[in-house]
RNA sequence: GGCCUCAUCGUCUAAUGGUUAGGACAUCAGGUUUUCAUCCUGAAAAUCGGGGUUCGAUUCCCCGUGGGGCUACCA
């Protein structure tokens, strides 16, 4: 393979490389451990999906007590905007998707592999391209954008594959005098493989999630290393993820058609192949009833900040996601309601082969489960975590009543029934504003008459007895309510309804709406023991006056 | 257009050459609870179409159809 002529050119090329790469040192890592990686480009921010592939990357790394990293693959500086790193780094970070090696959210690197920005690896991929250019494997093209737009014209006319191959493929067979006149008149170069494909030939490939494919095999001579001397993501990815000793690439199924150029680049190197899992994108129905994948630009749910702003948990979240990825995630969580999601081991052929549909619903589901659980004091510290960022209003309330927002969010969080009303922590303001002001608008239930509604109130304030038990209190509560005419419960009433004016329900409905408001709250003993004695006779007292 | 890929209830999915095709979310109907959120019970709801192979296909094969992807000096 290598020649005089190859040699002569790799040269003029790259004067300055020193024509024999660094290795990189193997991984010492026990024996089935993966080496996974998150590789974005930091063109936007970060995705939603991303999300989805990192998480699925890090758990496959650290369920095998393998290494996660994070690269950055910021070879298109067209592309780039200034804050993209950052706000990959410090996203995952918020998902708690622990990185190993490669950046971290205050710019850092660490890990033994690096660097793990791509544009500070360019030395690295013009060492190892000089090689492949040596070898005869690669070499230069002079063709300008024009004249590739020309070609592509012409093919898309002649209604033939589009691409610089066989006989498109001008510079392929370029002479070493040539190369050298070109560079003394100072043109630009790209550097292409020279690909061995054929025409209609296949190649077998395993994914870990497709399965056995039959790929068509790559037959162009794709740009490696672009003019302005970074590598595109073909190159950059067959270099980095060989130094870098991935075991796993896991990425986006826009992939897939690139797998045999992959291949291709590998086995031109010399290098043992990575396992690949192709993953298909997280999509939405779009207004024409289509299925696409979640745009960047279109929809605001693809940026992770909506979850944050929202206030979803990211427990909720990650779950959810693992649920996609793994849909028998919910029968191991129903099974292990309190063990960490970390223990549910991800297996990438059980993972779905075509786009899942991300339902909101489902995920509110997931998420009130998920906020079940917790405590009030961890709910209250996600609450005034979230509140400090989205709720300013919120969050100064919370800040001057602590002690009291861990009591509201207590209500009916012990024991096995526990309140399930929470999905997102901007759901929380309308669940407890009747305590953050005194302002309760009490309006009768029509069913209630007034005189009624006013002997319910008056005789509930002689009643009420702070120091009584909940039974005490209800037993009490159904006795007005017997007194009254009211069915002391439901079955009761439902058995002979003409007998009664209604049931307790009813009754307690007139004290829910003086004490709250609203006709729906948590348990009214629970809640006017944190509303307190002073402040639920003063709301009982003003429904009166209002009647 | 060419190439690749995918296809089970509305949604996420399970299963198998022979099943009443299972579960979860959502929906609906009952029930429990002082209301609601829950919780419990039940109902409705799917193998894209056509051929083949087979005693038997939702499963295997072929052809359609539909979705998605790729077809850049973007990733």
């Amino acid at each position: 393979m290598v020649d005089a002529k190859s040699t002569k050119i790799a040269d003029l090329l790259f004067p300055d490389i020193e024509s024999v790469p660094d290795e990189t040192p193997d991984r010492n890592l026990p024996k089935g451990a993966a080496v996974t990686r998150y590789a974005p480009s930091p063109t936007g921010f970060l995705h939603i999906g991303g999300v989805y592939t990192a998480l699925i990357s890090e758990r496959m790394a650290h369920q095998s007590d393998g290494v996660f990293y994070l690269r950055i693959e910021d070879t298109d500086k067209q592309r780039e905007i200034a804050d993209g790193v950052r706000l990959i780094a410090s996203g995952l970070g918020k998902f708690g998707i622990r990185v190993d090696e490669g950046v971290h959210p205050d710019m850092t690197e660490t890990g033994a592999y690096g660097p793990y920005i791509q544009s500070e690896r360019l030395p690295i991929y013009h060492t190892f391209i000089k090689k492949l250019v040596a070898d005869g494997n690669a070499y230069p093209c002079f063709c300008t954008s024009e004249e590739l737009d020309q070609t592509r014209e012409t093919q898309e006319l002649q209604k033939i594959k589009t691409g610089y191959y066989g006989r498109w493929a001008k510079h392929r067979v370029i002479t070493s005098e040539e190369v050298e006149e070109r560079l003394g008149r100072g043109e630009q170069f790209a550097v292409r493989l020279k690909s061995r494909g054929v025409e209609g030939q296949k190649i077998k490939f395993t994914d870990l999630i497709k399965g056995d494919l039959n790929l068509s095999a790559n037959e162009n001579d794709a740009i490696l290393l672009k003019s302005d001397g970074y590598p595109t993501y073909h190159w950059a990815h067959c270099v980095d993820d060989h130094l870098m000793r991935t075991t796993q690439v896991i990425r986006g199924d826009e992939w897939l058609p690139s797998v045999p150029l992959h291949t291709e680049l590998f086995t031109l190197m010399g290098w043992e192949l990575p396992q690949y899992a192709h993953l298909a994108p997280i999509v939405k129905i779009d207004e024409a009833g289509s299925k696409r994948k979640l745009s960047k630009r279109k929809d605001p749910e693809a940026n992770v900040e909506y979850y944050f702003e929202q206030g979803y948990p990211i427990a909720a979240v990650t779950e959810y996601l693992l649920n996609l990825i793994n849909s028998d995630f919910e029968d191991w969580r129903r099974e292990h309601p309190d063990t960490p999601h970390t223990e549910f081991i991800v297996r990438l052929e059980k993972a779905n082969a075509s786009g899942a549909l991300f339902d909101f619903v489902k995920l509110a589901d997931v998420s009130k489960a998920v906020v079940s659980r917790m405590s009030a004091t961890e709910v209250c510290a996600a609450v005034i975590e979230w509140a400090n960022q989205y709720d300013a209003e919120l969050a100064a309330w919370l800040a001057s009543n602590r002690d009291e927002a861990i009591k509201i969010f207590a209500i009916e969080r012990t024991g096995e029934k526990r309140r399930k009303d929470i999905a997102k922590w901007s759901d929380v303001r309308e669940h407890i504003a009747y305590f953050m002001t005194d302002e309760v608008v009490f309006v009768r239930p029509e069913k209630i008459d007034t005189t009624t509604a006013t002997e319910i109130l008056t005789k509930t304030i002689v009643l009420i007895d702070f120091s009584d038990s909940a039974e005490e209190w209800l037993a009490k509560f159904r006795a007005l309510a017997t007194e009254l005419g009211f069915a002391p419960d439901t079955k009761t009433f439902k058995a002979a309804p003409e007998t009664f004016k209604g049931h307790l329900g009813d009754v307690a409905s007139v004290l829910r709406l003086a004490l709250t408001g609203r006709t729906n709250t948590p348990d009214l003993f629970e809640l006017m023991q944190v509303l307190g004695e002073q402040r639920v006779k003063e709301r009982l007292e003003r429904a009166l006056n209002n009647l």
